[in-house]
Formats: structure tokens, sequence, C-alpha cells
RNA sequence: GCCCAGAUAGCUCAGUCGGUAGAGCAAAGGACUGAAAAUCCUUGUGUCGGUGGUUCGAUUCCACCUCUGGGCA
């Protein structure tokens, strides 16, 4: 794990070559089909001569989340194990590891339908109004969330509406449990951070510029012009595409475009390495590092 | 050359009827239970262009200078 654009993939496909290994991606972005350039995606030759599971995995009118990804990648970790390969993971969606290996409540699915009503509800009344109510109903919740927090508002309230049980209740009662496959496995958490900070804010800055040159506004406008798909999905809240979208509707222009899709990528790899600050029982390296060999030998006991 | 406008935080700008200043963005730090590349919280930052004058006190008023726009020649 790491923050965007530290070489992860590398260190990846250099261990596939000299190891019985499966590659299984943690990113929240790559797993949409069609968002190739601006999510840093590896190449189709990349891809064919190294598969990694959970990349294409979804279209990009989906909706994914933290708890299909659960399931996702326990599914693949046991398929790895069953070909008597050592999976790696590797991405850069922290929440994800955070919860594979922490586990997460099991919560009921919350239908389409209320969370449009929500939706709607939320951009007529404003984020103050809606938090008053969510006191109303849950108050536990309403202390915890701040009330200029709109998605996590939006969640507590859809998550009573659907159910009819607080949402503080539903995380009182469900206890959080790891999932056998982790706590029965012998786990390395390793992260790449950033050798120097003013190095990467410049590496981030080429590598979009890349995505640029690369045709990253094309991408988005091929995606965009796909059925069912609009500046509004999912996909295209991510920080590059977000950007573009909103360049492609006129609100900024290209100049501006770039400056804001920059800023986002080093605020993203900000807050991926506030998670990696306090993680425990982290292996780092510096970029351009090697594995440490205890690793590799783990690796190949294992398979 | 003349006239006008401007010069304040890293950037864009607000403001001080004279008592040494504040927004947005950026930055730094943090939170994180089905959108997480999401969503949100906290916190600085200053020779107020230079020199002199008036004043108890000037970033604020006055004069000159420098620079940057715009207009007229």
């Amino acid at each position: 794990m790491g923050p965007t654009g530290v070489g992860k993939t590398d260190l990846a496909i250099e261990l596939y070559a000299k190891l019985p290994i499966r590659i299984i991606s943690v990113d929240s972005v790559q797993i949409y089909k069609f968002l190739n350039i601006g999510s840093g995606k590896p190449s189709k030759k990349v891809l064919k001569d190294f598969p990694h599971d959970l990349i294409d995995w979804i279209e990009p009118t989906e909706n994914y989340s933290t708890a299909r990804f659960q399931d996702d990648v326990v599914r693949s970790i046991k398929d790895s194990f069953e070909s008597n390969l050592t999976p790696v993971l590797v991405g850069g969606t922290m929440m994800y590891f955070h919860h594979l290996i922490n586990g997460i409540s099991n919560l009921p699915n919350v239908p389409k339908k209320i969370r449009q009503d929500i939706e709607e509800e939320f951009s007529e009344k404003g984020s103050n109004a809606m938090h008053e109510h969510l006191k109303e109903i849950d108050e536990k919740s309403s202390l915890k969330i701040h009330p200029n927090d709109s998605q996590r508002i939006k969640r507590a309230i859809e998550v009573y509406k659907a159910t009819g049980k607080m949402f503080s209740q539903w995380l009182a009662e469900q206890t959080v449990e790891v999932n056998s496959i982790i706590t029965d496995s012998n786990l390395i958490q390793i992260a790449i951070k950033p050798e120097d900070k003013q190095l990467h804010r410049e590496s981030v800055a080429k590598r979009f510029n890349k995505m640029i040159d690369d045709g990253l506004v094309s991408e988005v406008e091929n995606i965009l012009n796909m059925e069912g798909m609009s500046s509004n999905s999912q996909s295209m809240k991510s920080v590059g595409y977000r950007q573009v979208c909103e360049f492609l509707e006129g609100g900024y222009n290209f100049d501006d475009m770039i400056d804001k899709a920059i800023n986002s990528t080093r605020q993203l790899a900000k807050r991926q390495m506030t998670w990696i600050s306090g993680w425990s029982d982290l292996v780092l390296l510096e970029k351009n590092r090697t594995l440490p060999k205890s690793v590799e030998d783990l690796i190949l006991n294992n398979s």
C-alpha cells in the first residue's frame, strides 16, 4: 500500500516475475472498466503478462462500496490459496485495506430509492437541517457526525429509513469480525512512502500532465458518452476525472483544470499518508527500496 | 511624455472614517463502518511597494519615488 504514484505496481510486477504470487488490486478507481489513463491503471500489455484481480471488474455506471470489496477480495484471496499462489494485495485505497484487516459490521443493504429520496431532500434542505433531522431520529450518531459532513449524515439517515433501526444501534450490535482468511494467514503489511515530499509533489504534476498527453480528456469524453453515464456517476467523482468533467462542462478552463487536478491528487496522497502514519504493524519502504528478504522467504514458505 | 487605476498572506483580493489586519484558494496536521480517488474537522502565515511629511500614533491622510495595468499622445 502507499500513496498514489510511488511505484506500487512496479514492485508487485517485480515480485510476480520471480515468485509464485497472485496480484490482487486494492483500488477503488482501477476497479472500473474504461477508467484507464486517469486511474494510472497498468497497460493492457502489462495486465496480460501480469494479471491483476479486481481491475476492470465493474462498469463505470455502477456504484461500488467497501462492503462489496470485502466480499470480492476474500473470494479472490481464497482462489489464490487454492491455486497455491500467495495473494499479494496492491493498491492505495486505504479504507479497503483498513476494513479487510480490522473487519466491518455486517449491515443490510439500503434500497436505491431510499438513497435517492434522501439525496433530494438533502439538496432542498441543506446539511444543517438534515443534521437536525438526524438528531431527532438518532442522537448518538448526530453527536459523532459533524453538521457539515453531508455524506455521513446521509448514510446514517438512510440506514434508519431502510431498517427502522438507528445507525448507531446497528454499529453497537454488529460485532466487527475479521474474516478468518485474514486471521489464519501470515500477514505482512508493507507501505511505500515517498522518499522526499518535494520530489513527490513534482512527480505528481508530471504524472498528471502525462495523463493529459496520453489522452485523458478524450477518455473521459468517451466514458461520458456511454449509456447511463453522467458526470454525477460515482466513478466520475474520482480525482482527475472530476476535474476533466468540470472542464468539459465549461466550469474550468484547461489550465485551471490541470492545476486543480494536480492539487487534488496531492491532497489525496496526503490523506493516504495520514492513514499510513497511524497504521500498526507496517513495514515501511522508501520509494525505490527493494523488499526485505524476509518477505520473499515468507512467500516461498507459504507455497 | 501626460492622465487614470493599482501595489496588503505563497496566489486572488477585501479592509482599516488614523489605534499594526481577514476571506477564498493553496499549505500543514487530523478524522474515517456500503461514494473513500468520497466526505469532513482544526491551524498558521504578513517590514500592508520604498522614502519622507503631518500626527501622541500612519498600512490608512499628504508629497515624491519605484513597479504593474489601462487610456491619451
